[in-house]
DNA sequence: TAAGATTGTGGGTAGTTGTGGGTAATATCC
DNA sequence: GGATATTACCCACAACTACCCACAATCTTA
């Protein structure tokens, strides 16, 4: 069976090696179209994690920066720091991505990550780092969120 | 007889067994249209039961999620509350869709499933829940009950 | 009512996937 | 320029998953 390309879906517990390496889930890079070459960006998340992109994906978010004037200091502050710390990634034969350590100690990352699908990208996950975060995130706005369950979910 | 395409109705009661696989009832693998390809999608119930959708039907929710902003805080949550727990599962040859520990774990599933037809989506649940659950809803909101009744003719 | 077809349930096997480590090529530094 | 550290590529194994087959119970049809 063969989800839509580039759409990643699902959670999965994976272990950070010792050399910064992590598996992708095999069924994230069946989804991964071939115009990828089988390359990730890695990238600093708004919340404390990894994002995952693929290649061409990125490459549009890149067009976009590149289409935002720098004339703004809000503008040239968020293209900085988005463009700062990503750094392209291919898969080796056995799956897996290298991690720089900057992301590392970013996202908090020990021996254990959670891998998760985030439709259009993917996260990497400390479990520990990920509670927190959701709890804080839903007190926010619990109207706002149930607001956006009554749009989305069918 | 054929119901319309991708409707379920109805009530079944099968068992899960030990790899995690339940049997989709004959009568909701006859309705799934054919461009669904025998997939379906898991995900977590906003009632303590499991989810399952036609693949097409998912695709919606998941090109709806691809247009949320992730600058936006809930947004995100939201994403990765939706998408966490989703898996693709095609039948096999036996007509059975294989769940995952996660959701089985959510659900409280055992042995004696009940598979529940909503009309556009199923529910798989654990009998004793779903006499708690509808106990506890039906206590709550007779009111809404009537609110309810100018929408939907019966 | 009997024969045939379909449906639900259990289990075995081969291929795939995740993880660890080794070696050679490349880069870095004194 | 040579020693050392780093990176990229390769191999091996264990656990797991997907796929297949078998059988019993149920439903259909003649």
């Amino acid at each position: 069976m063969t989800l839509t390309n580039n759409t990643f879906i699902g959670e999965y517990a994976y272990s950070l090696d010792s050399k910064g390496r992590v598996n992708v889930p095999a069924k994230f890079r069946q989804s991964l179209s071939d115009d990828n070459e089988g390359t990730f960006v890695i990238a600093r998340g708004m919340d404390p994690c990894i994002w995952v992109y693929p290649l061409i994906q990125w490459q549009e978010i890149e067009s976009n920066l590149r289409n935002l004037s720098s004339l703004s200091k809000i503008n040239r502050t968020f293209v900085r720091n988005t463009a700062r710390y990503a750094s392209p990634s291919t898969y080796d034969k056995q799956g897996r991505i290298i991690l720089t350590p900057s992301l590392i100690d970013y996202a908090g990352l020990d021996k254990d990550v959670l891998i998760i699908g985030m439709v259009n990208k993917i996260e990497i996950w400390d479990p520990g780092r990920l509670n927190t975060t959701d709890q804080q995130n839903m007190e926010i706005d619990p109207a706002a969120y149930d607001e956006l369950a009554d749009k989305i979910i069918l």
